[in-house]
DNA sequence: GTCTATATCCAGATAGAC
DNA sequence: GTCTATCTGGATATAGAC
């Protein structure tokens, strides 16, 4: 009698070199920047022959793309795996952080998942639907922080991408944009929180 | 006698010509991106053969610089040509929008000047001196309405770097980010040009 | 699965004639 | 000033042996 494998041993093997790949990459990419890639240097760092990554990647488009999925897995995990806050103004702080701080974190995964950096690059369906994905779930905790109104999110991610561009781009490493967070979360949360409508001098 | 020319006919023609190997750079990056730029486009752009580039730019990177300086010089005179209003509000809001809208006019430049999307590149001091004139000229406007503080200033940047990189990422010719220059500075100015502090729930 | 060998192409840059 | 010819080195990708 057949017995059907449980495991598929050849797989998992297969898996793990595919994420040895990965790796590499990610790191190369920290070093020689994300467009200045090469697969050779990838296979060398794992010690192959630059044709052998063919078996497991049908193109360098095809590593970038799995890249791609991987850091918006990332985030997404980070945003499902938070402790949610019930009350808007916590909401909004801890997303904001999340952003940032995932941004901060990897300059190189930034640029991939968020800036246009490499030429010809464009995700395919299966990883865009990923991006797709995180935004939904910004969105969703900008609805559970009771806050609604397209124009009003739009203000929203171009606070939060402000402070992830100047913390990547002119502080690496250090935290000159991400301690100021809180505070312009609640500038915002002033501004549009509030059911009473501003009373500025404008 | 020996007359001085009062014009180097000379060399007003190379700078002509250098002008010209510049508007070509710029209009091949928009199409094929900043990175993707070869010297072999250009030179065929202007019924040149590429080796002939290198009687007016050293190298690639020379190029690149050129263009950096280009687009601050730009910038530059964008700002310094204002007519400047007299109170903060106003001040910081033609701020805002001589920033956002100068790099939503061309992505490529505003990529170039800044993000860091060029692998090595790196300014000339010349041309790195243009940046800090641009600079200074931001925070001289800051200062001019009143406002002062380092981390005032990163808030102010962050926010504007913010509108800038939206607009600029997900809706290139549009303006769906630029509609809220005036609503994100007068929030600004709330939070921070009242002498009296906010008293929100935070 | 991994290798060697190779195809193909393109890049930036230089030498030197005219 | 601009050209032709060329150097040197890099890249991605494929063919086919083992």
């Amino acid at each position: 009698m057949i017995v059907e494998p449980t495991r598929d041993r050849r797989a998992e093997r297969r898996e793990a070199t595919r994420a040895e790949i990965l790796e590499a990459a990610w790191e190369l990419s920290r070093t020689q920047g994300l467009a200045g890639l090469s697969l050779r240097d990838v296979a060398r760092k794992i010690g192959m022959q630059p044709p052998s990554l063919y078996w497991y990647f049908d193109s360098k488009q095809a590593i970038y793309d799995a890249m791609f999925a991987q850091g918006n897995r990332q985030l997404l995990e980070r945003l499902t795996g938070q402790h949610w806050p019930g009350d808007p103004r916590s909401i909004l702080r801890l997303t904001a952080r999340v952003f940032v701080e995932f941004s901060a974190e990897d300059v190189e995964r930034y640029q991939l998942l968020f800036q246009r950096t490499i030429p010809d690059f464009q995700p395919s369906p299966e990883s865009y639907a990923l991006a797709v994905q995180v935004f939904d779930q910004m969105r969703a905790r900008f609805a559970a922080a009771g806050l609604g109104g397209p124009e009003h999110f739009d203000m929203w991610t171009a606070l939060v991408a402000g402070l992830a561009a100047q913390q990547t781009a002119n502080d690496p490493g250090g935290d000159r944009w991400l301690r100021l967070i809180d505070e312009v979360v609640d500038m915002y949360a002033d501004h549009v929180l509030t059911e009473h409508e501003q009373r500025g001098s404008r």
